[in-house]
DNA sequence: ACTAATAATGATTATCATTCTCATTCTAGT
DNA sequence: ACTAGAATGAGAATGATAATCATTATTAGT
């Protein structure tokens, strides 16, 4: 049993809920919306508690974060690997299909001395209309 | 003149000097670090204008930001292209030299309609360490 | 140069996601 | 069943960032 399966080995009863959720739900979740969701589920969970079930989901390599512009953070699986584009102006953001790491990935957990679990990767610029309106504004 | 120099054209007396903080510094800095430095050299900005200024850097292609694990955000200049690799129990993070993504952000900036100024590719997972003392804890 | 309009700044306050505290409840092992 | 340690939850504390608004600097028109 190799050293992430070990630590996978026992979840707690709070960390098995949102692991569970995240895998129905598909979409990311921000820990607020995760509390909301087992709430309305009839499986309340303290907020504390949903804090610190994601940061061991994360250590044992089933949970992964990103940051969100507005300061949140998402959370997912570590096995959905998707990657987004985002309007520093606006916050529009769109799902970028390709993802080139997963090489580099793999040569640094052989050369690094850490095991890894998930990367981000995140593309931020201007949309379209938002360069249109910044163009105006600023001639 | 193409879009993104015209944007950066007329910068204001604070987003110069955090500008050029950010370039004398060679490191990334916070906002409370960049507040706090500014003052250091009699050149005190409020810490509204601070954000304010960075928020505008960024929008205009000049300065970026990452997201910190606690929560914080690193900002830097655009041409810095630097990533690391962070254990999530103890936070340590040693930079990673390569960087496989600037074919694919070429390729989307000239399909998705955006204008891409920067990209974050970050690497989670345990250093040896860590992994030690996680498996002995958790047998 | 003078003035009016507009933008930038800073002191302060408000926000709110996250963390901390600690008393209580659950769990595993004997 | 008993006990030690871990997990949980309610609520308070924290702290970075955003919002407010009065003041100051800059711009544009005359
Ligand atoms: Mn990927
Ligand atoms: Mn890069
Ligand atoms: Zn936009
Ligand atoms: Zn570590």
């Amino acid at each position: 049993m190799n050293t992430a399966s070990s630590l996978k080995s026992r979840l707690t009863r709070a960390q098995k809920q949102i692991h569970c959720l995240l895998e129905q739900s598909g979409e990311t979740l921000t820990a607020q919306a995760i509390y909301q969701r087992l709430k309305d589920q009839q499986q309340m969970l303290g907020l504390a508690t949903v804090y610190r079930s994601l940061r061991s989901l994360q250590i044992k390599g089933l949970a992964q974060a990103r940051a969100l512009p507005n300061g949140e953070w998402a959370y997912g699986l570590t096995s959905d690997d998707s990657h987004y584009l985002t309007c520093l102006n606006c916050g529009t953001s769109v799902p970028v299909e390709d993802c080139p790491v997963h090489s580099l990935e793999e040569k640094l957990g052989q050369s690094s001395h850490f095991q890894i679990f998930y990367h981000t990767l995140e593309f931020f610029g201007l949309c379209a209309p938002c360069t249109g309106r910044l163009e105006a504004e600023s001639p």
